[in-house]
DNA sequence: TGTACATCAGTGAACGCGCGTTCACTGATGTAC
DNA sequence: TGTACATCAGTGAACGCGCGTTCACTGATGTAC
């Protein structure tokens, strides 16, 4: 998880001093900050003030504004990617129980932080095309892959796994994002989320 | 489609004056900005600027900022009822074709309209609860329940109705999304968008 | 171990900017007589 | 048809604001000797 390893050493924290801590506080601020505002509501300098910083610290640490939300739907991206891993291995092997599970975490990681959530598919402006984005999305959405893959007959084809990989995120992001949206009224229909998820599997797997 | 009976005859248009068309002018120039810039990036003085009128003229149509950028939301989720009625109008009866036809221009909407589609389904802060917002959303839902009803076998249950309405709700939304989010390799697996969506269809109706 | 120095994460003041909104106003229009 | 008047859609100047970013600076830290 840490990276930064030939950062200077972290001298007892407690000093006025940030030595290293700043950046990953400035991305956990920035994160709290795109929940409560969203990805356009907030601004650094209020990033700066809420870490107890100059207005121009976060400068030190970041080229602008930009990368600082960048690194936050990345981090995002690689968690949501975590959640989902750590959500299949320990779910049990019948059925289509890992790819259920991997949906449910899925719709979790949405409800409990949409506005990074938003953010993590949001960024279309400047940030296209941006390298580690890219490769942090591949790595996630692979999960989906792989426990797909598995749970389908083997000998199925590349292209058959990877279009019921495909129907079955397409739904999982869209329950996802009405729900955060707000636009459903709950249990309209009488079934439970995990029912649907059941369903959903089922009738595109099976 | 055209609303205020009550406003003063729109003598001759070319005047200086706007008279009753700047409001209509201003939804349009906003919904153009919307596309440009993101529901968060354009700024009242921009429209006014490019509708030709000063600043403050804007405040003598709408309360303020939200107010406009609401009408625009709302035109959209009417606009995109509209399509979509007279997509399954238009569709042969056969199997799902109806259905697909729906699918098929929801998702043509936010490929078209991507700011204008974002914006509709984003409108989480402050306008909430909006009334005029609700019961456009209703109604225009309404015509894939309507389409999902003819669709299945007579006798179905209300809830059946709506549960898989909104699972093909959801799977559309999904995938509007993600292609205008640009998170799709097109065609990574080998099938059409068409083809897809009738997959689809016979997957949750079926 | 002690000292001199380079490094670099912070400060705080300043910049130019465009924003949303208000205000008193003007002058074209529609209407009552 | 002509005139007087009320209405109201526009103007343009101004406001206070917070933003993103830059700058010269300071002083704590780590390091070479």
């Amino acid at each position: 998880m840490s990276r930064s390893p030939a950062k200077p050493e972290n001298t007892g924290n407690k000093a006025a001093y940030h030595h290293g801590d700043l950046r990953a506080h400035l991305i956990e601020t920035v994160r709290q900050l795109v929940e409560e505002k969203g990805a356009d509501g907030f601004s650094i300098s209020e990033a700066a003030r809420r870490a107890g910083v100059s207005s121009a610290a976060p400068y030190k640490h970041f080229h602008d504004k930009n990368a600082i939300v960048r690194e936050v739907a990345i981090d995002g991206i690689r968690r949501l990617g975590h959640d989902m891993h750590t959500a299949a291995e320990r779910a049990p092997t019948q059925e289509f129980a890992k790819i259920n599970a991997i949906g449910q975490s899925y719709v979790d990681f949405a409800r409990a932080q949409p506005g990074v959530f938003r953010l993590m598919f949001g960024l279309t402006e400047g940030h296209t095309d941006h390298e580690e984005i890219r490769k942090a999305g591949e790595e996630t959405y692979g999960v989906v892959i792989r426990e797909v893959a598995a749970a389908m007959p083997p000998g199925s084809s590349e292209d058959d796994i990877r279009f019921r990989s495909y129907m079955l995120w397409t739904f999982v992001h869209g329950h996802s994002f009405l729900q955060i949206d707000g636009k459903v009224d709950k249990g309209a229909h009488g079934k439970s989320e995990a029912d649907m998820l059941s369903e959903l599997s089922k009738r595109i797997l099976g």
